[in-house]
DNA sequence: TCCCTGCGGGAAAGGGCTTTCTCTGCGGTA
DNA sequence: TACCGCAGAGAAAGCCCTTTCCCGCAGGGA
């Protein structure tokens, strides 16, 4: 590979004019030198090593994104959020796949710290495992201790800026919903147990729930993972274990479209049948069949947020950005049926007010 | 930052001696110091400046890739493929997306041959555009003429190593099993025309039509972005302008997506009034309804190829692997309506052989 | 006892770039 | 004419590592 020495040697100047007039630095060049330096570049394809650069110039321009699977709809929404900004502000990012596994989180902080990162943004739900918590957010302190900014997406346990999808009251309008149609055995397609976005949204789905005079017992539960073959999964368990279910609410899209799958290959009518709820209102969501109801996350705009907070001014006191959960009713719920209510052996409470927002 | 010297100070030895203790050297260290530079690295919360060490260092490991965009379907499953390698030979990925822009792409080209990539992967269409492809492959060939390893995904262009997913059989297969269902007016939601893949996916699906003495107007082809929204656009269009049309083919199955999203909007059965079929076979194909009937392409296989090639010995000729086509049958492609057949005033044609491959 | 060998450790030379500092030569002012 | 100031270019000092080369020392063989 050529080196900047080549280019100077070339066309005759010093590294250090040739520098100047590639970086377009404010030192005036003269227009003769410029030239030759510039012929010299393009005879020799001269590209600057970008790790000498960055090891030179002292400002950390990258920035670090770590999240579960960029290629996960749910991810690659708030991706966009995110590169949106950066791209505006000519921020390079760097985007790690942890694969919800722990240790590889770990090991990217660490591995964006070791590329001078600017910045860090952590998205995708937490863990409920202290130990962990207790060993990244060490790390979080270590990085701002010098100078980094660190902003995460939907993880309580970090204490500087956040931006937190409201998925407790999105659980809870699901729930709400659901009690409205007159549903009574609501089965839930869970994501795994260890993630706190799960958690967090089924608190507030029981919460709604109970506040109806309903359970959700732990039966009726199932845990697996967070995408499409683990909701078909986790829906053939429910359904084995209680086929009375009239209603399911499975904790994000994709595991709701596995749901759909089960359903349609067990010849269950969505929704005459049994009524299906999705979480995130991914792009897919409408495209399927029938089109999901589900409660709709701000997913480009947390990532928007999530960079503007990192790449803005330094605030004294960290920030938490709440963004609201919004119920969007499309074709996969439906009041409860029919025979089941009368099964229940309860008239169905008449549909509660609109629960958009 | 700390850095190597700070960690050896603190640990009362040369820096040397610290690098040969982080890095897991060939040269004995004992024990005593040893643990003093370890203690000395967890103190100081050390992190090596990865800019220094590929600096310092000779060999580069990282491999560069650009897409289109990583988060359609169609590139997550290539990429899925690239990173299983990579990461069996523990290197890391940089993954570029340039969104169907060609300036872009050249731009990538030139980032990460700063950024000192082992080796360069290219993956999406290449682009009808004499100017661009001459100016790529100057770039390809300077960062191949200083050692540095290409392969491309789906591109003629290159002259280097290249995985090839048969597109122009797929349309073939396409347009054949359209023609034994005995449809007629067939219309075709394309992507850009400037995409080769577009036009080659084409090329064969006007042969299959071809030689069943069919044939595809340019007036039943309506170009569009390679996406949902393009083919939900596409499909109006030819509709308006065609009413009869008794199958369309969407040429990825995002755009079928969209197709059948405009399908339904409008009222039209598929498949008992108008077929669809798609192509690629991304996951998402069998979960729509109806399920995809579809051209499937082994995208992870070509990405895991693609790396092969690329991180392997170098070859002395170019390698082209081929990859097959395979039809792909599930709910959207059905025989034509009878109303039509008569209207058509021919009977359908026996279904022909089996098409798959 | 002397020399050679081998081991453990440090000094120092890069690796490719940016940037400060220094130097030269010119035009302008007193 | 002498001096000052400044523009434009180069020299050189880092940036933070890795790795070669070298040195001192202890142990073994002659």
């Amino acid at each position: 590979m050529a080196t900047l020495s080549d280019v100077a040697r070339r066309a005759g100047v010093s590294p250090a004019t040739a520098s100047r007039v590639i970086n377009g630095s404010s030192k005036p060049v003269t227009d003769e030198l410029r030239e030759r330096v510039l012929a010299a570049v393009a005879e020799l394809q001269y590209v600057p090593n970008a790790h000498a650069q960055l090891l030179a110039r002292s400002h950390r321009s990258a920035v670090g994104v770590i999240v579960h699977d960029v290629s996960d709809p749910y991810f690659a929404e708030i991706t966009r959020g995110l590169q949106r900004v950066a791209t505006d502000q000519g921020r390079l990012l760097m985007i790690c796949n942890s694969y919800r596994d722990p240790d590889r989180e770990l090991e990217y902080v660490e591995l964006l710290r070791g590329h001078q990162v600017a910045a860090l943004i952590l998205a995708g739900s937490g863990y409920h495992d202290e130990a962990f918590t207790r060993q990244l957010n060490e790390k979080l302190a270590a990085y701002e201790a010098t100078g980094g900014r660190v902003a995460v997406i939907g993880r309580h346990e970090h204490s500087g800026d956040a931006v937190m999808p409201d998925n407790r009251t999105g659980g809870y309008l699901a729930g709400r919903e659901l009690c409205g149609l007159g549903h009574r055995a609501i089965g839930v397609v869970a994501g795994p147990r260890i993630l706190t976005t799960t958690t967090d949204r089924l608190a507030g789905l029981r919460q709604a729930l109970t506040e109806q005079g309903r359970e959700l017992p732990e039966r009726r539960i199932r845990y697996a993972e967070f995408d499409r073959d683990g909701g078909a999964e986790a829906t053939a368990r429910l359904l084995d274990a209680d086929p009375e279910l009239t209603a399911i609410v499975a904790l994000n899209d994709s595991m709701a479209i596995g749901a759909l799958a089960t359903l349609r290959a067990r010849g269950l009518a969505v929704p005459q049948q049994i009524s299906v709820l999705g979480f995130d209102d991914m792009p897919i969501a409408r495209d399927v069949t029938p089109a999901l109801t589900t409660v709709r996350l701000p997913l480009v705009d947390m990532g928007v947020r999530a960079m503007s907070l990192v790449l803005g001014v330094e605030a004294p006191t960290p920030r938490v950005e709440v963004l609201p959960a919004e119920l969007v009713r499309r074709d996969t719920a439906g009041p409860v049926p029919l025979s089941t209510r009368a099964t229940a052996g309860s008239a169905p409470r008449a549909r509660r007010g609109d629960s958009t927002s």
